[in-house]
DNA sequence: GACACTTTGTGACGCGACGTCAATAATTGA
DNA sequence: TCAATTATTGACGTCGCGTCACAAAGTGTC
């Protein structure tokens, strides 16, 4: 009884481990870098000993992804409270994307992993369903933040659900920080100050649906700074 | 002299054969899913002489996004000479994105697999600065689009290059097909119509940097709607 | 402590994919 | 016609994923 919850323990940190180890890996050298033969040598473990823990390298990719998810998932709970000002508290949810995307690189890439139809696929039912959880409580955080919003009078909604309403600021930002992070050269394009140029069109979106209260851009940048740094990154378990 | 210029005619044709073949197994496979062996056989040419045309598989991926690539650019050059209204000009644009991603997913998926730093990486230097050129192009489009809207005075720009104001309507645009096609389940999350939300945000971006003339949203989206029946899907050569 | 039984660990193996290269065939020019 | 150049071929080396028959370790009973 004793011995056989020690070897159980040992058995589910192992998952553990493996994830600790496999996510430099797939970080460094990328998806296809990750190979499970390297990754059974450096754990010191038979390839064997990891298809015990995962029946293939996708559900370790979607394991890690779904850590990551995690992660921003808890920047957003976080960012949602630091502020009583419903517009405040949207601007401290671009700042946690901003500073996801940004300091969070890597947990970024890994998340975006899952967008490739290979990964999601194979990955299983369960942890589909986890990570479909996570997400949807995501969403839940941002557009919790829009209802109460409205509920306040501070924002008057347009024929559009709330999610869809934050699904514009979603796609401004993700999209925002893909191309950031995938086109070698924004400024050879002109693009000179990404970040800053997207936050003057979350500015001015919110300007565009007249979301009270009103402030200049100048007052909005320092906001979004001042909030990213009490934004803290959540330590994995 | 003249059997040359054949033999040279039908090997340069071979390499438009070999992207012709190789785009469907593509577009069905995905990138993991293209084979060299296969693609040989159904060309019923040994696998080295595919080699012979292209130094790698990553260099055939980066031919095709190429092509995308150039479809992309000319639906926007197209777009951006079917009205003389400023503000009709960018949304025939954004019309141009949103045909582009829905009735060309598969150039669109093409395209984005540009994005993946293995793809690039390995793609020749040659086809690289091909590919930059094309997106600064259509870039450029854009970008000038722009400028003759603030030179009319109907557009008046923040302290922002043209560049960064398009890379909003990018960011955008980009971000939410993405999003769109990678995201099994929208509306599952509560984002029922996608699409159409996008379009409102566009319009309320445009009016929140208050670009003339103003028109209500069901005009802007009926205009959006007859603007993208104009757009035509460019044929390759 | 011995013994049957279950759980866990192992790594050689099959398969398929990429890219190479020496050998072969075709083409060219004189 | 024939040598020289160019193009084509496919077997081969290497690597990676996932399997599976076998070995080892752990567990419970007498």
């Amino acid at each position: 009884m004793h011995t056989l919850s020690r070897k159980q323990r040992e058995i589910q940190q192992r998952e553990q481990q493996i994830l600790a180890m496999a996510r430099p890996m797939l970080v460094r050298d990328g998806y296809a870098g990750l190979s499970m033969d390297r990754l059974a040598v450096e754990m010191e473990y038979a390839k064997g000993t990891l298809y015990n823990h995962f029946p293939n390298k996708e559900e370790i990719v979607a394991a890690l992804a779904l850590e990551s998810l995690e992660l921003r998932r808890q920047m957003f709970e976080q960012a949602s409270t630091l502020s009583d000002n419903s517009r405040k508290r949207m601007m401290a949810i671009g700042a946690a994307c901003e500073k996801y995307a940004i300091e969070c690189q890597q947990h970024f890439a890994v998340e975006l992993m899952l967008r490739n139809a290979i990964i999601w696929e194979k990955a299983s039912e369960q942890r589909q369903q986890l990570i479909r959880t996570c997400e949807l409580r995501a969403m839940g955080v941002v557009a919790g933040v829009v209802r109460d919003a409205v509920a306040l009078g501070d924002l008057h909604l347009p024929e559009m659900t709330p999610e869809e309403f934050v699904f514009g600021f979603w796609s401004l930002t993700f999209g925002s920080h893909v191309l950031i992070a995938s086109s070698p050269s924004l400024p050879d394009i002109g693009v000179n100050q990404p970040v800053r140029s997207i936050r003057y069109h979350g500015w001015t979106l919110m300007n565009g649906y007249g979301w009270q209260p009103l402030m200049s851009f100048e007052e909005s940048d320092r906001c979004m700074h001042d909030l990213a740094e009490r934004i803290s990154i959540g330590v994995q378990h």
